[in-house]
DNA sequence: CTGAAAGCGCTTACAG
DNA sequence: CTGAAAGCGCTTACAG
């Protein structure tokens, strides 16, 4: 068998009690049985089980992450942040995907009442939120990403989404554009839902009334993006701009519109939301709403490690600034 | 404090032993007594304590994934995949990323070595492989992604490098192509080695010997396509194609000849490799070599449980088939 | 079909 | 500064 504690105690010839405290460096401790201590710990390789840790300590020092796909763009950006700020800190990460419905969540229930991590970070708890809060409820740490206001109740970290939708408004109104075509997302979500307020009041602010047949629902694909353009332009519909609720859904738009000979910017100016690396990538290259997605899945998981370790985390929902990034889809 | 097996016991009439029964499902037990034990744990709402059961077997029932970076297009396909069959089966998925050096493989080696899983999915094990042949010969499973051969003794799960780059030479050809810049990865990469190699065999396999003053070396990023692009144009190269080792890097490379006001594929035709989501993005569309790259992560966690199961793994590399992807890049 | 008891490998008051 | 002992909450032979 793998050596134990035991092991080194015995050849150490000190108690299980001492190892313990070299290896955890608490109390005060003569320094030379210290030292010896570690010469056995080294000698024999031992690596303290982290089972037995785990169990004794009453924490894994693992927090859990449940995210909708880790195939998306922006997702992966999110959760490699949160990682980073997890390993930093000596904890792992255990991911959980909430792609297979029902099943997925309910397997994601087990795991996490059973206590197999110390905290939780949630990416867009759509359809989620009732077994979350009961988790939550029961004591779990919990900090939401990208999902402001929409349960109050939780800690959460997101971005100024209204904001954002307001620049681009007032970008597209500086270059005289009044009729975009907007992509939104699904409203379920409530950036989705910010993103179309702020847009609205951005306009409504220079006193521009938007046209609400230029709204066209997308589901954030690319190929959402390409469809809600071609509808428009089949259905005949007038907008001298695009506001995409996404880099990717603009970039599809973007693709049927100069397919269809439409010159970019000077027939249509497009604009994205994300500014993910894509958003430089695209032809033209893409003007976005910048999100700080990796400040926003770093904040999370250091807000998720305070409230681990005690620390009770804000009341209020921290917001991060948006930036807006200018490119040639609009400046050309 | 949270409900144990001893509340339910108690509650039920039973011994933990019996309770412990019902909850694995083991050994026969007289239904009406299952019944009534089900019953009390409804009423308490008791879940196991994962940490004490983890313990108590000797097995968490997490494996580990040790990724470059999550933040990549193709990593993210490739954990996503993984995690969905490591769900399927109960387990969870621990992520260790590789991103901050000597630092983070010594906090993963921690983790590890500690047994806080019980078996692990590599992806580019480049400068870690010291530390997981130890764990491996430590006695923890082990299934490598995407690196066959550079470690004969691991079992892995690839893909047919060498192939699919002599699929993209034959195309190439076909349409009397005869001077490819190749844009290659990294070569202490063991794909990337092969990649060249099935490249060069392709063309020799037709008596065309390549000119090595076209090979320029890239290291995935956009950025580096485009600067590969920049360079070759600069310096004068004559070339009639591009062959692009990731979809990423074919992509930097298009929009710097487009910009040069080459037509594709007139002027130049273009090839990459992967065939991700973007590839079908890209102006033009993106001729691209097929990496099943879902199954590859399906296929090693498939593995790698039925390791963690006893199952040994097979002795050779298990290499999936690429396929090819004509699109417009090469097809105009 | 069921239970008493040992054991998994640590941590942590408590005592000295 | 150090140790004996209890305890964390399960699983698993072993016995009946």
């Amino acid at each position: 068998m793998s050596v134990t504690i035991r092991d080194v105690a015995l050849r150490a010839g000190v108690s299980k009690t001492t190892v313990s405290r070299v290896l955890n460096g608490r109390g005060e401790l003569d320094e030379r049985t210290a030292e010896r201590v570690r010469a056995v710990i080294d000698e024999l390789g031992y690596v303290p089980s982290a089972r037995a840790v785990a169990f004794a300590r009453g924490s894994a020092r693992v927090i859990g992450m449940l995210v909708p796909s880790l195939a998306w763009p922006w997702t992966g950006e999110v959760v490699q942040a949160a990682v980073e700020v997890a390993e930093e800190a000596g904890y792992g990460m255990l991911v959980f995907t909430a792609t297979q419905g029902e099943q997925s969540m309910r397997r994601f229930a087990g795991h996490v009442s059973a206590k197999a991590i110390d905290g939780l970070l949630v990416i867009e708890p759509d359809g989620t939120l009732d077994a979350i809060t009961a988790l939550h409820d029961d004591g779990l740490p919990v900090v939401l990403i990208d999902d402001r206001g929409s349960e109050p109740r939780f800690p959460s970290v997101s971005t100024t989404n209204r904001l954002g939708a307001r620049a681009a408004a007032h970008h597209l109104l500086a270059l005289g554009r009044h009729r975009p075509l907007v992509v939104s997302g699904e409203p379920r979500f409530g950036c989705i839902r910010e993103r179309l307020a702020g847009f609205d009041e951005g306009y409504a602010s220079a006193g521009v009334t938007l046209d609400p047949g230029l709204v066209v629902e997308g589901d954030f694909t690319y190929e959402s993006g390409q469809t809600a353009a071609a509808r428009a332009l089949e259905a005949g519909l007038r907008f001298d701009s695009v506001f995409a609720h996404n880099d990717v859904m603009a970039a599809g738009a973007m693709a049927v519109l100069r397919g269809a000979g439409l010159r970019i910017p000077e027939d249509v100016a497009v604009v994205g939301f994300d500014d993910l690396p894509l958003a430089a990538q695209t032809d033209p290259p893409l003007t976005a709403v910048h999100q700080p997605i990796r400040e926003m899945g770093q904040t999370a998981a250091r807000m998720l490690l305070a409230a681990c370790a005690g620390t009770p985390p804000p009341d209020e929902a921290i917001v991060l600034p948006t930036s807006f990034t200018v490119r040639t889809s609009t400046a050309g």
